[in-house]
DNA sequence: AGCACGCCGACT
DNA sequence: GTCGGCGTGCTC
């Protein structure tokens, strides 16, 4: 008898189980577990999927369909990483489908609704198929289209294979993000003439050029260039920005060679990950402090399977890492080094690439996909990359030789992802990992989480002190200025005290610099009316409107709506809104007031959406271009400025009091981060804190540099509210059109929920204003589709 | 998630 | 008489 195969496949879809589709018989030795294949679903739409399992179990319930193609010719997913989607599924309570979404980039799964475009650099190499033609030919003349049209148009009962070759062969690109674009980054070379790679030839040319010494130099130090004038060399190419960097011309010289056809110009693609040769750096010899703690990590290693090193801000952490990167490349494995995603890793891969050259890969949400697959490529086929450095996604690249995970600034909450499933955490998911290569994790951080640090009080993980900041900067010295105090004896300076202005003065006469630290963007948090209190608030999110003034709108910062603001106040209809608070956009204003003559940027959300601004503004600052540099927590991650004398935290009060059982634990993690940001070698830096409660514990601890207090008044508070990591913590949303409905539903689950787990249930009603609520309130937003319930 | 199917109200 | 609203159920 003969046996059919069955093969159970992964879809992107947010569904609870896989779909089994028959073989063809033909297929049966080709098709393997980690595989993508095309197969229809429904009535009309085809979908990439991912082979999860290969058997000979006829369905009975239903009648299968057959796979339509099979993408590769060898796994793009490990069996490894198939056992983690599922943990992560499992655990994130997600599907494998969304699993597979949120691993792949996108240029390697293939959907319906992916859109495709036309890349008109593209030369053909070689003949395409039939098949192929059809395609190209319309996208060329359509330039975007969807999986979907094109199947549509085409006529092609699929046209994803045909797609997927044409994507191999870069004759078109995927797209996620429409507004980047994509341009393949290209290289200008110089090559010698054809006509002129002849002695013969080129004698003529010297002569030729007789009057023009300029264009006669350049020749010759191109001949230099390519190695000496030998007819070997000849059809060598030499990058055009470096001959004229070289020559010191100007580009008129060089254009006019290639006008007089001596020189020939070529554009070559190339690769966005690749660098030239890099002047490596080698190692940096570790201090004793530092010795010490890489040899204490290794011993841990022994027994844990993870290690916190808990160093205090500049104490040399990376250093450290480095030491141990190398040791683990020498083994031959693979090091995943994460970080969080708001730092742009400039500063840490511009270390990094000094000492391993390009074996790194690098793996960030604001490169391009094309750059993303290249790195999947690269770790899957050609390995030349023995460490990648990545954001939180980069955990699901198909490493088969894992050996280490760095967790870098392990406290940061990006490595929660939050919106779209799985909301996984990249540190809890990164130990897992390591388990499933028999890897080691380590994580870093001058401020630990507090369910990180509880782990190496319990002994789950080992730990590390390094409290020593490196080369002997001393911790900075941190002043309290009471802002209420302040404003009663007149001394505040819209939101700046005396204190603040006398030290960012000093600062600037001494040719220093100063960061001052606001942790909301946006002009003004929100608009109030003078008469009635009237607060205008998003239409979707019920969340108070930030003023924006440079484009004069209204943005909610939850969902990004943004309108015009409103002449009169809604409400009562009177004319005097006031803006209330203050963000970055309000305090940069303010200093180009007080002063005038210094130079000022401002580093948020707003300033920075791309890699390029945000590395503009860092660099600018850290040539002393600025002197100012005003910022949300972006600047307070993962960045090291050694000409910073003075930090001044403006607003300590809007963190300590934000709506989250988590506050004081971050508004401490932040303070101290950005409080680290000051110091120079050999100078002391200084905190300017401005609060109005400068009793608070959490201050006083930053003030001592004591996190072991505050891990334990933070504790204690954990467990009396039953928190996490004492109780894990559940979200529930839930969503309809119909505002009443929602409530309904909310108060209806509620009671439901509050029967079975009782006061662990917190059911918010208002906004909640108080750090920690115990007894129930319904968190719910009027106008809005959502309600949270959280248990407990 | 999509998308078809299907059942009720306001229109040419 | 039909168009189209969105409730329900299915997808190998």
């Amino acid at each position: 008898m003969e046996t059919t195969y069955y093969t159970d496949i992964i879809l992107p879809l947010p569904l609870h189980r896989l779909f089994t589709y028959e073989v063809p018989e033909e297929w049966i030795n080709m098709v393997e577990i980690g595989m993508r294949v095309v197969v229809p679903f429904g009535k009309k739409k085809y979908y990439s999927g991912i082979v999860y399992a290969l058997h000979d179990q006829k369905p009975e319930a239903y009648e299968t369909k057959q796979i339509i193609s099979i993408l590769d010719n060898a796994p793009v997913v490990s069996e490894t990483q198939l056992h983690f989607w599922k943990w992560i599924a499992e655990y994130y309570m997600c599907t494998l489908g969304e699993v597979y979404k949120a691993a792949l980039p996108s240029g390697l799964k293939l959907e319906s609704e992916t859109k495709v475009h036309y890349n008109s650099n593209w030369v053909a190499k070689e003949k395409l198929s039939a098949k192929e033609s059809l395609v190209l030919d319309f996208l060329s003349e359509k330039k975007t289209a969807s999986v979907q049209d094109i199947n549509n148009i085409t006529e092609l009962k699929s046209s994803l294979p045909v797609i997927k070759s044409l994507l191999d062969k870069e004759a078109l690109f995927v797209s996620e993000r429409l507004k980047d674009g994509y341009k393949p980054k290209t290289k200008k070379l110089l090559q010698l003439a054809p006509d002129y790679c002849r002695e013969q030839k080129l004698q003529n040319v010297f002569t030729e050029l007789a009057r023009a010494p300029k264009q006669l130099e350049v020749l010759m130090l191109f001949l230099t260039l390519i190695g000496g004038a030998h007819e070997s060399n000849y059809s060598k190419a030499i990058d055009k920005n470096l001959v004229k960097e070289k020559s010191g011309v100007s580009t008129s010289v060089l254009s006019e060679l290639i006008k007089k056809g001596i020189l020939l110009e070529v554009e070559t693609a190339i690769s966005r990950l690749q660098t030239d040769a890099l002047t490596t750096d080698g190692l940096h010899e570790l201090n004793p402090a530092q010795q010490n703690a890489k040899q204490k990590i290794t011993e841990l290693f022994q027994e844990k399977d993870a290690v916190l090193l808990h160093g205090v801000t500049s104490s040399g952490k990376t250093e450290i890492y480095i030491h141990l990167i190398k040791e683990q490349i020498d083994k031959g494995k693979q090091v995943l080094y994460l970080l969080p995603e708001i730092a742009l890793t400039t500063q840490i891969t511009s270390r990094l690439k000094k000492v391993f050259g390009n074996q790194i890969g690098i793996y960030h949400s604001k490169y391009s996909d094309a750059e993303r697959v290249e790195v999947w490529n690269d770790i899957l086929h050609k390995k030349n990359y023995k460490v990648v450095i990545g954001v939180r996604s980069s955990i699901f690249l198909p490493f088969d030789k894992l050996g280490f995970i760095i967790v870098d600034e392990e406290h940061e909450n990006t490595y929660k992802q939050f919106d779209p499933s799985p909301r996984y955490h990249a540190r809890d998911a990164a130990m897992v990992l390591a388990h499933l290569h028999k890897a080691k994790v380590l994580m870093g951080t001058a401020t630990p989480s507090i369910e990180t640090y509880r782990n190496t009080q319990l002994g789950k993980y080992g730990l590390v002190e390094l409290n020593e900041r490196f080369e002997g900067i001393k911790m900075p010295q941190i002043i309290t200025v009471n802002v209420r105090e302040e404003q009663r004896k007149k001394k505040m300076h819209s939101h700046f005290s005396a204190t603040l202005i006398d030290h960012v003065t000093k600062a600037i006469e001494q040719g220093e610099q100063a960061i001052l630290f606001q942790n909301r963007r946006g002009f003004s948090p929100y608009l109030e009316c003078t008469q009635c209190s009237w607060v205008p608030k998003c239409d979707y999110c019920d969340v108070s409107l930030t003023y924006h003034k440079h484009i004069n709108q209204l943005v909610c910062h939850y969902c990004g709506h943004s309108c015009y603001l409103p002449k009169t106040c809604k409400a009562c209809g009177s004319p005097s809104l006031q803006t209330k608070g203050f963000g970055t956009e309000k305090i940069e204003e303010d200093i180009k007031i007080i002063f005038p003559d210094i130079k000022v940027a401002r580093m948020d959300l707003d300033t920075s959406r791309t890699r390029r601004s945000h590395e503009n503004i860092i660099g600018s600052f850290e040539r002393g271009e600025v002197d100012v540099l005003i910022g949300t927590q972006m600047i307070s991650k993962g960045l090291d400025f050694d000409n910073v004398s003075v930090v001044g935290i403006l607003n300590a009060d809007s963190m300590l009091n934000y709506p989250d059982f988590r506050a004081f634990e971050r508004s401490f993690q932040m303070m101290a981060q950005v409080g680290g940001r000051a110091g120079r070698k050999h100078k002391q830096g200084t905190v300017i804190l401005q609060t109005s409660n400068p009793d608070n514990p959490v201050i006083l601890n930053v003030i001592n540099n004591n996190y072991k207090n505050q891990y334990q008044s933070e504790l204690a508070e954990r467990e009396l509210f039953k928190y996490p990591p004492f109780y894990r913590l559940i979200h529930l949303t839930i969503k309809h059109k119909n505002p009443n409905t929602v409530h309904q539903a909310s108060d209806y689950f509620g009671q439901y929920l509050r029967g079975l787990f009782n006061e662990r249930v917190v059911v918010p009603r208002h906004l909640p204003s108080a750090r920690y609520r115990t007894g129930i309130s319904v968190k719910s937003c009027s106008r809005s589709k959502e309600v949270y319930l959280s248990i407990k």
